[in-house]
RNA sequence: GUGGCUAUAGCUCAGUCGGUUAGAGCGCCAGAUUGUGGUUCUGGAGGUCGCGGGUUCGAAUCCCGUUAGCCACCCCA
């Protein structure tokens, strides 16, 4: 405040304090558990990959929000000198998902097995507007399956996340479920040119929102004819009738993806929604998109594509994935005040009367580290309210006193800050209690 | 990228029709005699009123610009 040197985060970016990460990590502790249980393995890729893995891959609009980093030195007075353009300007860039780099991996390591199923937790940036629940940098809790076809796969992460979510308290949560080739079949026999299937798709996507009026509207301003905007809507319509999937030509994979489903964790919270569309380019089959009350976007969203690893290599492998975002999944959570007791912070703060040499502080509280206590040792000695003040503004449990008597008879005077109760005890006895919340 | 709203103390905000030294609550710091917190009481620190320009005798207040943030779209996780 006082130079004028901002003192924020950069615009979309966040500094996290004891508490956020205590829920973050609460978080991510289930999210880690729960896919290792599925039996994915863990997969770490680095912040910044080379703008030929990541360009081409996400669509226009994608390409558009990737970080670049400028070339370094010589090259940059080069480029410059050259008079490049912006894109002859940069040659790396932050990861914009987890997905790409994965695809990057597997068309790299040749011997990985032949189904490779992985977890992935890590940032990743997009130079997006920051809105409600839209950050610049931000968490993706990623599992994919590489290497088969089967729909079991698609049952697998849907069931992980699924999970997830129920540990988390989640119960409300709905998994839209679409398939591309439905999708493209939709608008190619509503008469809709192929060119125009994406604008298409995302005036659709919008079904809920707009009406069926605004969809129309939408898709007169994007040129296509009202006759095959009312038979596209038609068609969708019908399509959200009960029953009516088993019905559709190209629905018989979600059929079976239900089926499959029905048996695991995500039963009750697949949904065919024939208007979800998907905007990232690389999806090739089934697609998902997780949504719940209250919340504008999406928890996650995922699919199949079958045509991303070939990009890296000769080689084509299928593969499917999920992608669970955690600050939606937190700022869920704390709005509805999901979160149990996290308890942050020593647990007991060792105070020191100002007789007490400090080394005596410092063994004390390793002896009760030693016994699994997590002990803050006050440094200074000022009066003791203020260490009490201070222990209690921390939300210590407990304080504990040493002073000339107590170091006399090896003793610490252990105090209760909820209770106010008080013991002169000695240090294995205090770290009995302690634990014991006694 | 589009539309709207906001900007005053660390935080949440008040500030009349343009008028003299800009306020409150919370928080913070210090006290209410010896080694005991939360409650109470007293005192204190902390502001170029986002920034730049304009109108005016006089601007936190009116006008223009700018930056940042928020909300709704768009898109997404």
């Amino acid at each position: 405040m006082s130079k004028g040197i901002s003192t924020k985060p950069p615009s979309g970016m966040r500094d996290f304090l004891a508490p956020d990460v205590a829920r973050r990590r609460h978080v991510l502790g289930v999210v880690q558990r729960v896919y290792e249980s599925f039996g994915f393995v863990p997969l770490e890729t680095p912040t910044i990959e080379n703008l030929t893995t990541l360009l081409g891959k996400y669509g226009p609009e994608g390409d558009q929000l990737l970080y670049r980093l400028l070339h370094r030195r010589e090259k940059l007075a080069r480029a410059l000198e050259a008079g490049a353009d912006e894109a002859g300007l940069a040659d790396e860039g932050l990861r914009y998902d987890l997905t790409v780099p994965l695809a990057r991996v597997v068309a790299n390591y040749k011997d990985l097995p032949t189904y490779y199923k992985r977890y992935q937790i890590q940032p990743v940036w997009r130079a997006d507007r920051p809105a409600r629940g839209r950050f610049r940098e931000f968490y993706q809790c990623d599992v994919d399956v590489i290497g088969t076809q089967s729909l079991v796969a698609e049952a697998e992460v849907c069931g992980a996340i699924a999970t997830v979510l129920k540990e988390l308290g989640f119960s409300d949560f709905k998994i839209h479920v679409n398939h591309r080739e439905l999708l493209r079949a939709f608008v190619t026999d509503a008469g809709i040119a192929p060119e125009n299937e994406s604008l298409a798709l995302i005036a659709l996507d919008k079904l809920d929102k707009i009406g069926r009026d605004g969809v129309l509207k939408e898709l007169g301003e994007k040129g296509i004819e009202p006759a095959a905007g009312e038979r596209l809507l038609a068609a969708l319509e019908a399509a959200r009738e009960p029953g009516a999937l088993g019905r559709l030509t190209g629905g018989e994979p979600l059929v079976e993806l239900f089926a499959l489903a029905a048996a695991g964790p995500a039963s009750d919270h697949l949904l065919f929604d024939p208007t979800l569309a998907r905007g990232l380019s690389y999806y090739t089959g089934p697609i998902f998109e997780i949504t719940c009350e209250g919340l504008a976007g999406s928890l996650g969203g995922g699919g199949r594509y079958d045509n991303l690893i070939g990009m890296f290599g000769k080689q084509q492998v299928p593969a499917v994935g999920f992608s669970l975002g955690l600050e939606r999944v937190l700022l869920v959570m704390e709005e509805r005040a999901m979160f149990p007791d996290l308890g942050v912070g020593p647990e007991v703060l060792l105070c020191r009367m100002k007789e007490v040499p400090a080394h005596d502080a410092i063994r004390v509280a390793s002896e009760l580290r030693s016994k699994g206590v997590r002990v803050e040792v006050f440094a200074d000695t000022p009066q003791l309210k203020k260490q009490l003040n201070y222990a209690n503004n921390l939300g210590a449990p407990y304080a504990a006193v040493l002073g000339e008597s107590e170091l006399q008879a090896g003793t610490i005077a252990l105090k209760n800050l909820e209770s106010g109760e008080q013991v002169t005890v000695g240090v294995a006895e205090a770290a009995d209690r302690i634990r014991s919340r006694a």
